[in-house]
DNA sequence: ACTCAAGGGATTATCGATAAAATCGCGACC
DNA sequence: GGTCGCGATTTTATCGATAATCCCTTGAGT
């Protein structure tokens, strides 16, 4: 249950800042609202939700100022830990690279008809850890994981508005992978930063375009997701039906 | 509540690997088991206590493993931080570094009648915040502070086993302080990283000599804990009464 | 004497309900 | 016409109890 909500976090179904209300969850997953809590509880303390005393919980809000912040740090952390692999690593991280890279490979993005990317995303997941799982240090390798995950959210959110980052993803894995192989810690260090800089690139562009800024309230909701059927009950929204 | 617990954890009254059952917990502050386990829920997401399935939570266990990573990460993130902090910090910065050593300074370290830091532990936090608070990212922010917190948990040990490294804390502390008005990152980083390897070098050797390392059962307890005649009542300890 | 199995006790996880709090809507007042 | 205050409804936080699980002890068997 824990990781089904969190997926459904995670897979971008609830618009930011939603408020996420127990009675609705606990009917909706069919526990109690005991349960409830504490997956919200654990998820508000991982920052996917934010807790707000006597106001419950809501998804995490996206904002340019945090998406920046968000990315520059992770640069610098996964910079450090893919260093470290790179010094490190024994037989079993080169051959753990190599085969998650084969699994994201032959793993398609989309399914064919065109809806979401289930495999696909873990699989992409299990490739970015396995590369900085050769640091040795499983306190950076949680913290990596934990900004990884942070920026998840954003990331689906830049694959349904954006699009033209898609062609050339297998490439940059690839050479990450290649990069890998070699212990060619500096050039991996740039491609794994331009990687990561690539699409928060693109959606701060777009989002400054488009004027959706820090407390944007619904304009990325109107998109893909309410092919989800999810009625807008926010009470921030006057346009009601 | 949850502060109240997590200061008892974080300042060592109960020993690592210790069993944190609800009922005790929940008539030791006089509340229901549901909130004491939402307080356990967040501290083992937060990484001081483990939670294990159906098996309840206990006070994180201390390795000298553990122990060795976290100091090594922590001294890579703060340097980060603090380099940040001297490139991009303002005005208010340098105020509130002064400020907080200015109180650290002034606050004593134990009390008269010798027993523990209560004011001194926040004030010291408060200091080392101060410290990084001006590299301008919340994130990283964040992740050094939990990662403090996490060594504060080793800290307390270190302060009960060994008494080397209480003379020069206040020179440490007036040093960093100066570097930071000063805006020299190479020689802050410097003393901030060895300010940080200091206490766990000191604590490791204490633990190698004396045999004490992942799995102790308790000569850790045998001292200033059992000043809190808590019985030990672990089963693990086959001498019961 | 040792091993294995079943029973009893203790502890955790879940549940449904109650109490506390906040929000929203309606009406009175300025 | 706009604003403030009060009451009803929704929602959260806490509680006590039940059900499920695990650990330890006791006993028989080998």
């Amino acid at each position: 249950m824990f990781e089904e909500l969190r997926a459904d976090l995670l897979g971008g179904l609830m618009e930011p800042g939603q408020r996420l209300k127990l009675t609705v969850l606990s009917s909706r997953f069919g526990v109690s609202q005991s349960v409830v809590r504490e997956a919200l509880t654990r998820l508000a303390e991982q920052g996917l939700a934010v807790s707000s005393p006597q106001r419950g919980f809501s998804v995490r809000p996206l904002s340019v100022a945090d998406l920046s912040d968000l990315t520059r740090v992770r640069v610098q952390i996964e910079s450090l830990a893919l260093r470290q692999s790179f010094e490190l690593g024994d037989l079993a991280w080169e051959t753990q690279v190599l085969a998650t890279h084969h699994t994201l490979q032959r793993t398609p993005v989309t399914r064919p008809d065109g809806s979401v990317h289930d495999a696909w995303s873990t699989a992409h997941r299990e490739f970015h850890r396995a590369l900085l799982a050769g640091c040795g240090s499983p306190h950076l390798e949680n913290i990596a994981t934990s900004l990884r995950d942070g920026a998840e959210l954003y990331r689906r959110w830049s694959w349904m508005l954006t699009d033209d980052h898609l062609r050339d993803l297998a490439a940059e894995h690839r050479l990450l992978k290649d990069l890998a192989l070699d212990r060619d810690a500096d050039r991996g260090v740039e491609a794994l930063a331009e990687h990561i800089e690539r699409s928060t690139r693109d959606l701060i562009a777009y989002a400054t375009e488009h004027g959706l800024d820090s407390d944007s309230p619904d304009p990325v909701g109107t998109g893909p997701v309410a092919r989800h059927g999810r009625p807008r009950e926010e009470p921030g929204s006057p346009s009601s039906a």
